[in-house]
DNA sequence: GCTTGACCCTGACATCGTGTTAAGGTGCAT
DNA sequence: ATGCACCTTAACACGATGTCAGGGTCAAGC
């Protein structure tokens, strides 16, 4: 399979299969005479939970992570289930923290009646050399 | 002022304040005849207006616009506040998308024993094909 | 056989915000 | 005058991805 057929299969671009080759977090495909990358089902699986993993926020040390992981004879659950656990929280901190801007500029918008004038507290408030409200 | 002295003064990194002259948030400060550069008030001011609106999440293209509109003597506050909804509305949702990821990963932890065998649904979801859960 | 268009190859540059490091010049206090 | 803290520019790196350039390959239709 060429690595267009493999990317529609695996959701990964080509541009990202081939980068995940370079970095070795996936292993170089066969090749065919012409130098064409030839994929085989089991690198189509690869790909394809690199994939679903990237969509759950996982980064690619994590990724390269759960790649050792999965098919490992002698992983354990829980080994999964801490990096499971860990990503959550940490996506979690980021949720807060996204958040919290968001709470600080709609607050600041309540406060600025958005006519044509030009008082604005977004502005003064941004503009303070005492950063914090 | 120094640059360092600038840095301290309005929280924005050595580095980041070069990086801001080179891409022009910032104009280029008065030079000593050292080559050093000299930092006024105002300059310090507008760096610390750059830090504050860097904080509040806004990109460097945003600050660039905010720091046109602070001061512009012909803005409005509804200009401002369009542009602080607007970046809260996208802040608000790259939270609710983290949240979801930590939401998918917490249900996988839930369904997964976390002992010492290697059955684990989290990977067994991830390697799945119908990517979906 | 030849052309055409879709596909593949590598390599390089861009993004965004920031860190780090290297190799050198300056300013000031002892 | 020595040393240390500070400044200068420039370059390379991250992480994940896009895009472009300049080429080779393959299969189908003529």
């Amino acid at each position: 399979m060429n690595i267009g057929s493999a990317s529609r299969a695996s959701g990964v671009s080509e541009r990202m299969i081939r980068h995940y080759e370079k970095i070795s977090l996936i292993p170089p495909p066969a090749r065919r005479d012409s130098g064409y990358r030839d994929y085989s089902d089991a690198d189509v699986n690869r790909l394809h939970f690199a994939a679903n993993a990237r969509d759950l926020g996982f980064s690619v040390e994590e990724i390269r992570q759960l790649l050792g992981l999965w098919g490992d004879e002698h992983r354990t659950s829980a080994d999964v289930k801490a990096l499971a656990l860990a990503k959550a929280e940490e996506l979690g901190r980021k949720a807060e923290a996204l958040a919290a801007m968001r709470a600080s500029l709609l607050d600041l918008a309540s406060k600025c009646h958005g006519g044509d004038r030009p008082e604005c507290p977004i502005i003064d408030r941004i503009a303070r050399t005492d950063s914090k409200s």
